[in-house]
DNA sequence: TTGTCTCCTTAGCAGCGCTAAGGAAGAGCT
DNA sequence: AGCTCTTCCTTAGCGCTGCTAAGGAGACAA
């Protein structure tokens, strides 16, 4: 009898990487678990051993997603500013790496407790380089929300000029047939796109300007 | 013969308008094609005589939420950062005004012509204020960036909360139990949440100062 | 041997977005 | 008046979805 070499047992985090790997390939829309299933080379219901819903799958890949980024505490000698910076480019870069990775992230409905620990160890770390509580808590979570809301756009801009190349100048067409100045063309034509690196840096250094004025409103 | 009284027929406008309002109801993963047909009181292929598909209506909803927030250039005798405070809080308000409103504005894949019309507006009244068209687009952009994303984290916490009001305590009773100092709990005890109306004035503060420091560096 | 636990199978339900085909009611022309 | 054309809705149904029920094969312990 010839033995067939034997598939080892699934797991939750097997799952996870091949539904990653699936979602650079089909999307977040054609992301199901059939295709998942298939992918796995296993029956759909198969999965339901391993993960209660398709909703929990979701929520473990957006948390491996903020997890690669490999956020943390600022390095030696670093100041605030410029390890907040980093991490915003590493969180930003760990987004982008995957087909609808914002998305993902911004429909996550719950994050697991090491990130919720790693969120907290930021916190004090800010509290350390003289943030109250408070300020700490509204600087991550406001760039948090910058960076989210920002690759949001970004990779929705991707998906939309995707399908059809010709769509955005429709829509700066019809800003033309209204006859405005259209603004918006001459700072595109002034080669600044509205994303892209250069766009998030930029709002990025503002908030933490922004940042560092409060801090120091904050200060005695 | 009794005559019964005639619904008018239906519009786009109608079903954006129904779609809405249903929205508020059953969320945004409860709201399909059929509920919405029986809430119009019509079958379901009905509605696909006035819209292609779902993504259209859905792009439509995001459209009449955007344009619900009344923004568009500043008030005579405004200054440009007063402007965008009260724009930014338009948009936030009309935003929290619908269930999942953020979620549906982030997933939207296109916007009506008369929403980028007023966008180019905008530009051209930050130009009028000395900004750079570059630098105009990128503070509408990130200023945008940030909004969407401050709210679609505020939403999915309310929404989190709602089916389960013990399980935010659960995550940061994970905190307690890896012996943490837990900062964060420090920071919510301070009476200040991450979410609401303060923490979104502090990050618009930051970013509108930051914005002010970049216009005078960009300037002779 | 027998029972239990793990991890997968087959079968199928209720619901989804959407299409095909047709019918009723009114508008406009001859 | 009779006819046709257009508008806006209907019934029927396809292929897909997330998910559940029930059962079976294999490993391991008593």
């Amino acid at each position: 009898m010839v033995s067939e070499t034997k598939r080892p047992a699934l797991s939750r985090d097997t799952l996870i990487e091949a539904a990653l790997r699936l979602l650079d390939q089909v999307g977040l829309d054609g992301l199901t678990v059939r295709r998942l299933a298939t992918e796995l080379d296993v029956r759909s219901p198969a999965l339901y051993w391993h993960i209660r819903t398709k909703q929990e799958l979701l929520d473990g890949m957006a948390d491996a997603i903020i997890l690669a980024a490999g956020m943390g505490p600022p390095r030696a000698g670093e100041t605030w500013q410029s390890w907040l910076t980093r991490r915003a480019h590493a969180y930003r870069a760990s987004l982008l790496a995957h087909r609808d990775g914002a998305r993902l992230v911004a429909n996550a409905a719950s994050l697991s407790p090491a990130t919720i620990r790693l969120f907290d160890e930021e916190l004090t770390a800010l509290v350390d380089c003289g943030f109250s509580p408070a300020l700490a808590l509204h600087t991550i979570g406001g760039c948090t929300s910058y960076i989210n809301g920002f690759v949001l756009r970004e990779q929705a801009e991707r998906q939309e000029s995707a399908g059809d190349p010709s769509q955005r100048l429709a829509a700066v067409a019809a800003l033309l047939d209204a006859g405005m100045d259209a603004t918006l063309l001459r700072a595109l034509r002034e080669g600044s796109s509205p994303l892209g690196e250069e766009a998030f840096d930029h709002g990025l250094r503002a908030l933490i300007d922004g940042t560092t004025a409060a801090l120091q409103r904050s200060k005695p």
